[in-house]
RNA sequence: GGGCGGUUAGCUCAGCUGGUUAGAGCGCCUGCCUUACAAGCAGGAUGUCGGGGGUUCGAGUCCCUCACUGCCCACCA
């Protein structure tokens, strides 16, 4: 192979060569180490897995680009990095598509096909298409160990649920009861709270007349679900109401509450303080079964619980007119009888908040239903705290610790206020419920093994228990399931190599959903598993994560949410497609920073598509000069140690563990090498700074602009002026070509994590190249760059900024006199001796970059150059030789404007050097840096004033 | 009703514990096909850092207040 590259970057024609690369040689594979063997430095992540039936969005983009870059970037600093994927098997979002798929079919319905027949069909389902989204997350790329992968209905993973709710009941911290909870009368299953929007609609409070049964009189209550009153129990009132308190105890009249051939049923008046005095009459009606409050108030009160709907939230009231009527068309018929009958005192505008399901859209019912819990706040049978407790200390103690850190207060409202989590599901797709019930005596058996005879009765007719668990139970069980967790106590290998882990990436929206319940869980579980050295473990590293870093929300270009509503979803696989991998990676990392929303522009893609484009470029530029030098007769070979060298050269570039561009510098190396290589050795630290705090934004920026800024648009011009080819043999020529290829590789290996498809490409290719097999099989396996690996010299980065800041001079000056821009000019140089100094040691970085033709050093005894030719700033003057065609009256006007704000910063200056306050308290070092700058401004102005004065009238 | 954030150049955002005269990318203007790259090169313009007050020698940076604007949580019928 040679330098043949194609001109531009095409990320289609390489991407899926090296994906398909990395997955099939396993390249980031860690092996189980044998038990017992101490853990070397580890980096363990557990992917948040995504539903089977999701499709890649840009939150999961952003999500894996951040760990992917953690995840090579600790793998390359020599880390044993693990990445565990999965998916989640999604309970109703997955019954609900296979359902949707049934209909579509024309086919049976899932209660058609009874349960065993339906799960089949899901399970048939989810191995034909649930690796939709791991297929994605293949083409990106991501580092992810795939002989880890893990799906939350595996038997190894649902083994480890049942034990895990067999032990939670054994310590009484799982409950069976009849409750109040979210129910989702289209999906006919109970919901948690979190799977429950609130949204703000537009509503009526109806206001009804109660009479009094001895018919002395009636209360007006106020409600906005009317239809519910055929539930009523009871009417309440505040008990320092003083409108109501003859009421108390009396009974009303409920109206409409007349079955077929009976009378109205009578309720009465109790005090309690949930009446508020201030809200609609004052007076509430209380309808225990079908409202979380009136539950309440009915338990405090001894009140009976009347169920009036069934699950499709239907009205069943045997023998009355409104049996059988949905909820919203009972409401309209009652609202017409009680206006038909005088009742309705009145109807009101209300605005009210509906609670609305997550995944169906329909609206809650809230609805008296028998279901199983997790009591959070609850002590174990046995001893220790409750699980909320543990959580709250593992994030209080500091064994966990959470970016951006005001979520940690977010965790502690919500953890303070927590209520019992309501785990079971009226689905068919799901963890069933290891429970049993006793047809004899209705005994409640829960147990690891399926059982035969009732240990209460000796009864065997046992049925199981139909619910499912909440799906965030068996995700909240991961960090240690993927390890072996099967509840025996015993320490596996992977748990004693890799828990806790250390880091979990994820997005705020399931930080009660899945975090949370993590955190409660492994603290919980893992307690009981001892240490590998065999000690107790305590909370500490219970943990099931040592930090959490949770990551903004990706929006649209104009910060709009993305909702499939709104239509502005943006598919990452389009975008992939259109710009490369890389490039969208890039996209989000510069703007990956705690707490940060990120708006995804496609502009910004482009950017770093033409980003993409310059490294490819600048390898293209390299290996054609490799090209050259090897037709010229140069040797290009491995060094001994894996290092290459070209010629008698002296760097060695690459990698493998060792890499000394330190050690190899010789007197001969050029300036702008041992520029490059301070440079890289700065942005380095950069780097790791940034991507320890979480600044994937700084990291991203260091590389970017150390790359194109400094890499691109100063040393390879400069390169370029050393390399020559017509001279046999030439010792510059190599020094500096193996200086160029050195840190190329290294900037290639500083890239990587942030672009691993483009980095593998050229890294190969440039093996290629030199004809020398790479020193690993992959960049991502070799080491990534340190501060250490290269030379920092203070004293070169300080020449190389005055050669800069010259050149940057003489070329806005040139414009500004409009020489023609091949045009070489004379150049004539006072100022600085330091200034000087630079230019005289290289004056051929002036000559090529400034285009400048031959260069007069003025004597320290020579007065400074002045006119409108001369390019200033507080260290030199440089002037060019040109007869200008410079527009007078533009001149003035530029030179008025510099004036005005040298004054302006002299004065601002001035304010502070004046001030006595000033010059007492502040540091020496800022008064110092003050003057400096104002006696630098001051300079100027006089310079910028003598060039005025110097402009011919007019 | 509670809680958390945001407001800096036309756009998207940096600006770390207050410290010299506020930055980047994109866009915009001017000139260049300079033997890696026009997805490029060189040069340039652009901000009363949301309003007001305060603390300080010194305030995008800290405090108060107002305005606008997101988001999360919440059982007020």
């Amino acid at each position: 192979m040679s330098s043949e590259l194609p001109k531009a970057y095409e990320p289609s024609l390489i991407e899926e060569k090296w994906a398909r690369y990395w997955v099939e040689l396993g390249l980031f594979h860690v092996p189980t180490p044998p038990s017992g063997e101490a853990s070397a430095k580890h980096f363990v992540q557990l992917l948040p897995p995504p539903n089977v039936t999701g499709r890649l969005h840009m939150g999961h983009m952003l999500n894996q680009t951040e760990m992917d870059i953690l995840t090579r970037w600790h793998r390359m600093r020599g880390e044993t990095a693990v990445w565990v994927p999965g998916t989640d098997h999604a309970g109703i979002a997955t019954q609900m598509m296979v359902e949707r798929q049934l209909a579509a079919e024309g086919g049976p319905t899932r209660t058609d096909l009874g349960r065993e027949a339906f799960t089949e069909r899901v399970w048939q389902w989810k191995n034909q298409y649930g690796g939709a989204i791991t297929e994605q997350m293949r083409r990106l790329g991501v580092s992810v160990d795939w002989s880890r992968e893990y799906f939350t209905m595996d038997d190894r993973l649902s083994v480890a649920v049942r034990e895990a709710f067999v032990r939670l009941w054994e310590q009484g911290l799982i409950y069976r009861g009849a409750y109040i909870v979210n129910w989702d009368p289209q999906l006919q299953t109970a919901l948690s709270d979190l799977e429950v929007d609130n949204e703000e609609r537009a509503g009526k409070l109806y206001h009804i007349r109660y009479p009094l049964a001895d018919g002395s009189g009636a209360i007006t209550i106020a409600t906005t679900r009317p239809e519910t009153m055929l539930g009523d129990v009871a009417v309440a009132v505040n008990p320092d109401d003083e409108r109501y308190k003859s009421f108390i105890g009396k009974a009303l009249v409920l109206p409409l509450s007349a079955v077929a051939g009976g009378s109205p049923r009578e309720i009465p008046v109790i005090a309690d303080a949930w009446a508020n005095p201030e809200f609609g009459t004052g007076a509430v009606k209380v309808t225990p079964a079908h409202d979380p409050n009136d539950f309440a108030v009915g338990q405090r009160h001894n009140l009976p619980q009347l169920n009036i709907m069934d699950e499709l939230a239907r009205i069943r009231v045997e023998g009355s007119s409104y049996d059988g009527l949905d909820r919203f068309a009972a409401r309209e018929r009652i609202v017409a009888d009680l206006e038909a009958m005088g009742a309705l005192v009145a109807v009101k505008d209300h605005a009210l908040t509906l609670p609305v399901s997550q995944r169906s859209g329909a609206v809650i019912e809230p609805r008296l239903s028998i279901q199983w819990f997790i009591a959070v706040n609850k002590e174990p049978v046995g001893g220790g705290t409750s699980l909320a407790a543990k959580a709250l200390a593992a994030v209080r103690d500091g064994h966990v610790r959470i970016t951006p850190e005001n979520y940690t207060k977010t965790y502690f409202e919500w953890m303070n206020n927590i209520h019992d989590w309501c785990i079971s599901r009226q689905l068919w797709w799901g963890h069933r419920i290891p429970a049993w019930h006793c047809d004899a005596c209705h005994e409640i058996l829960v147990a690891r093994e399926t059982p035969t005879v009732c240990t209460r009765c000796g009864g065997t007719v046992l049925r199981q228990e139909t619910d499912v668990l909440d799906m965030w139970v068996s995700s909240g069980l991961l960090p240690f399931t993927v390890f072996g967790w099967d509840g025996s106590g015993k320490l596996t290998p992977n748990l004693s190599a890799f828990y806790p882990t250390d880091l979990l990436v994820t997005g705020f929206d399931i930080l009660f959903f899945w975090v949370a319940k993590m955190i409660m869980l492994g603290c919980h579980f893992m307690l009981d598993v001892p240490m590998p050295d065999g000690s107790v473990r305590t909370l500490e590293d219970a943990v099931p994560f040592r930090e959490v870093y949770i990551h903004a929300l990706v929006r649209d270009a104009e910060r709009q949410k993305m909702s499939k509503t709104k239509g502005n979803v943006i598919d990452p696989i389009d975008i992939v497609t259109n710009y490369g991998t890389d490039a969208v990676r890039f996209t989000l990392a510069s703007q990956a920073s705690p707490g940060t929303d990120i708006a995804f522009n496609e502009a910004r893609t482009e950017g770093y598509r033409a980003f993409a484009n310059k490294i490819w470029n600048a390898a293209r530029f390299l290996f054609m000069n490799i090209g050259r030098a090897k037709e010229a007769g140069y040797e290009v070979q491995l060094a001994k140690d894996a290092l290459f060298v070209i010629q008698k050269g002296i760097f060695p570039a690459v990698t493998g563990k060792v890499f000394a561009a330190k050690e190899a510098l010789t007197d001969g190396t050029p300036f702008e090498a041992i520029w490059i290589f301070s440079r890289l050795s700065a942005v380095c630290l950069e780097i790791d700074h940034a991507l320890a705090t979480y600044r994937f934004d700084e990291a991203a920026n260091a590389v970017y602009q150390f790359f194109w800024g400094e890499f691109c648009d100063w040393y390879l011009e400069l390169v370029k002026l050393r390399l020559d080819f017509s001279i046999e043999l030439n010792t510059t020529t190599a020094l500096t070509l193996s200086a160029l290829v050195t840190a190329f590789e290294a900037a290639l290996r500083l890239l990587s994590p942030f672009m691993p498809f483009l980095t593998e490409e050229l890294w190969h290719a440039l093996y290629a190249v030199i004809e020398q097999p790479p020193p690993a099989k992959s960049i991502a396996l070799t080491c990534y760059p340190r501060a250490n690996d290269f030379p920092a010299d203070a004293a070169n980065v300080a020449a190389m900024n005055t050669q800069q800041s010259l050149i940057t001079a003489v070329r806005a000056k040139r414009k500004e006199l409009g020489v023609p821009e091949k045009e070489t000019v004379p150049l004539r140089l006072s100022g600085m001796d330091h200034t000087k100094r630079a230019v005289s040691n290289h004056p051929e970085f002036l000559t090529r970059m400034a285009r400048v033709s031959g260069i007069t050093i003025l004597e320290a005894g020579e007065p400074a150059l002045r006119g409108p030719n001369v390019a200033v700033s507080p260290e030199f003057e440089a002037e060019i030789v040109y007869e200008r065609k410079v527009d007078v009256a533009v001149e003035r006007e530029r030179l008025v404007k510099e004036l005005a704000k040298y004054e302006k910063g002299l004065q601002a200056a001035g304010r502070q050097l004046g001030n006595e306050g000033f010059m007492a308290k502040a540091p020496a070092q800022i008064v110092e840096g003050l003057k400096r700058q104002a006696a630098e401004t001051r300079a100027l102005k006089e310079k910028a004033e003598a060039a005025l004065a110097a402009l011919p009238k007019g």
